[in-house]
DNA sequence: TCTGGGGTCCTAGGACCC
DNA sequence: TCTGGGGTCCTAGGACCC
């Protein structure tokens, strides 16, 4: 049967999640910064017109900011992730095929929609998701995923297709393409664009007229799907269960270098504890776990990176044996006399916790294990109602720094609107005589 | 001068995504 | 002065196996 793709892509996810609470900014530049305030990684359309680039750092963008007046905001990931839910739940209410494909884009099976009018739809979808979440979404539709994509973009651009387009025939397919830039394309980043530009191929559509068998030898597997998909020869599925996740690291950049080792060996316990508790959400052990730790890397001259592994002896998510293997491995990529500026832990060979394999020299101790469990279970429970960190290892430390996460500076958060009781937005009513 | 023919697993590096 | 934090897949090369 002939597959139905639709990319619904949030616009300009966090900045709308800032306006939905906050409507003076309704119309505004407005921009959201990485962790540590460093970088801007979202930015409203006023902004966009400024020409205030994805990923500027702060400090070069700071008299464009003062001379437009334009509002920013720390990043505030608990309000992304709940009204990202929100989005995503509404989403599942029209279709049962669906793969959320990142905290603001996800992508719908509409195969056998047709009869309703596929764009038709794509509207609906729209004006549902703004009524219900709040959140403007764009909607594009095509018969692959790569071109639901360039879709997508036609939607968010196009004052006629206003908010939704659909790709339905060759024609259409081939006039788009022609519009498409090279960079634009999902699935070709700034090196393939790069190279793809120094042969003369500037647009989708030249993309599209190249050989096949010039883009398996320059591309690889991954090009030549790209190709494929261009031609609307579907080779990339709906993902509707998410594979399990293969590695799953926590690692931050500080905000001022660390250089004791008594403080960098606190970040990584951290860093090791709040891996094991996402190891243990989505109930997967590790086998190796692996450290970091970098100094800055805009000097090259004196730019270090540790890295090392270690093996807990059999796989688990339990935070006492993770932060162990944690500092095992941290004592060989620690190096005195250096300005660490980032750090973080990667948990690695993950595997699903009910498969862990029995061992020889290690027969299993289901008394000690269950106990382990039932200690890890009050351990994450007390954590989630009494905040996160409340509980912690000793080797985390006991500063106050330690709790709020590490060394992060965010001067310009908004509340947690709809995740803390104590930051809900409050209504004034006001009684007209 | 001559040096098998497969396989698997691991790691590092390079590309990509949001 | 100040530069995010996650992930994925593919490929090449080396170690090791029979």
């Amino acid at each position: 049967m002939k597959q139905t793709f639709a990319l619904v892509d949030c616009n300009n996810f966090f900045v709308s999640c800032e306006r939905v609470f906050n409507p003076r900014l309704e119309g505004c530049p407005v921009i959201v910064l990485s962790n540590n305030d460093g970088c801007i990684i979202a930015r409203s359309n006023e902004a966009k017109a400024l020409s205030i680039p994805m990923g500027m750092p702060l400090f070069k963008a700071r008299s464009l900011i003062r001379h437009y007046g334009i509002e920013v905001y720390s990043s505030n990931y608990p309000l992304y992730g709940d009204m990202s839910a929100r989005v995503m739940n509404a989403l599942g209410s029209f279709t049962p095929n669906m793969e959320i494909y990142s905290i603001d884009e996800a992508f719908l099976g509409l195969a056998g929609f047709e009869h309703r009018g596929l764009n038709d739809y794509g509207h609906d979808i729209r004006k549902a998701i703004k009524k219900w979440t709040g959140i403007p979404v764009s909607v594009g539709i095509a018969e692959t995923k790569t071109l639901a994509k360039i879709a997508g973009h036609v939607a968010k651009k196009s004052v006629e297709a206003d908010g939704s387009f659909t790709i339905t025939d060759e024609a259409t397919r081939r006039d788009i393409l022609a519009q498409t830039l090279i960079r634009d394309i999902w699935g070709i980043g700034s090196r393939w664009a790069r190279m793809l530009n120094s042969q003369g191929i500037e647009t989708a559509l030249d993309f599209h007229d190249t050989p096949e068998h010039w883009v398996r030898k320059h591309m690889g597997v991954t090009g030549a799907r790209t190709l494929l998909e261009l031609k609307g020869q579907p080779c990339l599925d709906l993902e509707s269960h998410p594979p399990d996740k293969k590695t799953i690291r926590v690692s931050r950049s500080f905000a001022k270098p660390v250089t004791t080792r008594q403080a960098l060996r606190e970040s990584v316990a951290a860093f090791a504890a709040r891996a094991a508790e996402k190891m243990r959400r989505s109930s997967l052990v590790c086998s190796i776990v692996n450290v970091f730790v970098v100094t800055n890397h805009f000097d090259p001259q004196t730019y270090y990176r540790g890295s090392a592994s270690s093996h807990p002896p059999i796989p688990t998510n339990h935070t006492p044996d993770i932060t162990r293997a944690a500092l095992i491995a941290f004592e060989s990529v620690w190096r005195p006399g250096l300005q660490f500026k980032g750090a973080g832990v990667m948990m690695l060979g993950l595997i699903r916790a009910e498969n862990i394999q029995g061992q020889l020299f290690f027969p299993p101790d289901t008394l000690a294990d269950a106990r382990k469990e039932r200690l890890m279970a009050a351990f994450d429970k007390i954590n989630t109602s009494a905040g996160s960190n409340a509980l912690r290892m000793a080797s985390v430390g006991v500063n106050e720094r330690a709790k709020s996460g590490v060394y992060t500076v965010q001067k310009h958060h908004s509340p947690r609107y709809t995740t803390c009781w104590s930051e809900l937005p409050i209504v004034r009513a006001e009684a007209s005589i």
